[in-house]
DNA sequence: CACAATTGCGTAATGCTATAACGTGTGCAA
DNA sequence: TTGCACACGTTATAGCATTACGCAATTGTG
């Protein structure tokens, strides 16, 4: 049985690659942006990301930003409560910051359980503009 | 000026087709779903819906389900607060509930405001299985 | 050891989702 | 009547994700 949190170890050569590509980033990643910036590596299809990114994704280590169809590094790993990981989104600068709030997560998880919905992931996304970015 | 709430009135004749075919579906419809099934009334390509859903997103009569990339007629339009929705959709029968909720609304604001982010939308999306359908 | 089962990998092809770019027609207001 | 805004139609293209096939390495088991 291995343990929830599959730390840096024993990730893959293509997984490695792909998390660091991720970490080394300033912002989210599509996964085609992911598949040029490793061609150097030797990647050449889309599925070579993809696979890798699922397996990532698994381990709590990489998220998906649904509104964005890309992907970030985790920004605390090794943390619990993956499934509650909430993001703020920058529409101007990209930034992207990842937060957990536990009155939100427990409101959230109260909505469900009222109608009976067995609750298995929640996607939480605030798109705006942020602190440095002054929108006019 | 026009009120926030355009209702049935004053839509087009695609935005009025590509609304009906959302509201007469049980569930959510991908843009190329509805092209597919107003083919009929002679739609010939996605942007043709695409405009539609554009501006019936915009009107607040139809919300885009970011984590299926698919989209849902309103379910109680006319009403305020469209840019607080949420929805929980269920994996096993595909049947999407909207909601609102006004704890979580206010968490998701405060939230915000604490890190002096300029909160233009909210996607919130939970993910599981609805009561009626029992997973094992 | 031999075997089956699992897992990761590589490649090619395909499918699904969304937009860019161009031009037309209509209604309205300066 | 001129200019503008807006909806529309069409073609092409861009961007995101999966299916299908086969191979190689690993592991657990009888």
């Amino acid at each position: 049985m291995t343990s929830l949190a599959n730390l840096h170890t024993d990730l893959t050569k293509n997984q490695s690659l792909v998390l660091s590509a991720l970490s080394n980033a300033n912002g989210p990643l599509s996964a085609y942006t992911i598949l040029d910036e490793l061609r150097v590596e030797g990647f050449r299809a889309p599925l070579q990301v993809y696979r890798a990114l699922d397996k990532l994704v698994e381990f709590g280590l990489v998220h998906r930003l649904e509104s964005l169809n890309a992907f970030v590094a985790c920004q605390h790993p090794g943390c619990e409560g993956h499934e509650s990981s909430a993001f703020m989104i920058c529409d101007t600068c990209g930034h992207v910051e990842e937060f957990s709030d536990n009155a939100l997560t427990k409101r959230l998880s109260k909505l469900a359980t009222d109608v009976e919905f067995n609750l298995q992931k929640t996607t939480v996304e605030l798109r705006g503009s942020c602190g440095g970015c002054k929108t006019a």
